[in-house]
DNA sequence: TTGGAATATCGGAAAAAGTCGATATATCTT
DNA sequence: AAGATATATCGACTTTTTCCGATATTCCAA
């Protein structure tokens, strides 16, 4: 775990956005259409149509937070998928009360 | 708590290391000429000459950390005494496992 | 096997952050 | 009151980050 890391990708307003949907991803995002979003998580696509910024940006975005250990990724066929990786936020939360 | 300022404060090496040493200064400073360590923390001269950057950029890393509410400062005579904000490191960890 | 859809990567312009040296301010000492 | 010490602020330069448009890649469907 790179807490510098982890911090840098924290450190954006549609980056923490991004998260905190996916963090309830049937509360913000609508059924996805092939596969079990509570499985497999969110295509990119609903993603950036959510956050309203470029697709090349929100892509980068997803890419900056899975290579901090925030996000996992599976890709079934045209589609990327991302969730939220839960033992990231715990560790980072434990980090917060005890190193720092 | 504007969480967004306070990792934007985290995301930087000499901060992030700052703040390690401020959970336990008493391990990582000599005890201050005037002041109980524990009371009131550790001046900026001394955290300066640990992290070996320039003092007007630790002087401001500081500002920074104090501002995101991560830090407490007391100015006594001319020494001005940084120390840790618990309450901001425990809202900040409940924040990252609930909300994000 | 070609066209289209979803995503990723690249290159660049603008904005923000990092870091310094110089200088200002505040306070102590004499 | 003057010099010394600790800290804060300012201006400048460099590096990093943000965000976009254009293009490349991957995979599906006809």
């Amino acid at each position: 775990m790179d807490q510098l890391e982890i911090f840098k990708a924290l450190s954006n307003k549609t980056r923490l956005q991004i998260l905190h949907w996916l963090k309830e991803p049937e509360r913000y995002f609508p059924p996805q259409e092939h596969e079990d979003i509570n499985e497999v998580g969110v295509c990119v696509g609903q993603i950036q149509q959510k956050a309203g910024l470029n697709q090349s940006t929100i892509s980068e975005y997803l890419s900056i937070l899975q290579k901090a250990g925030l996000l996992k990724s599976t890709r079934i066929g045209q589609w990327t998928y991302y969730k939220r990786n839960k033992e990231a936020f715990l560790a980072l939360s434990q980090f917060i009360t005890e190193e720092i």
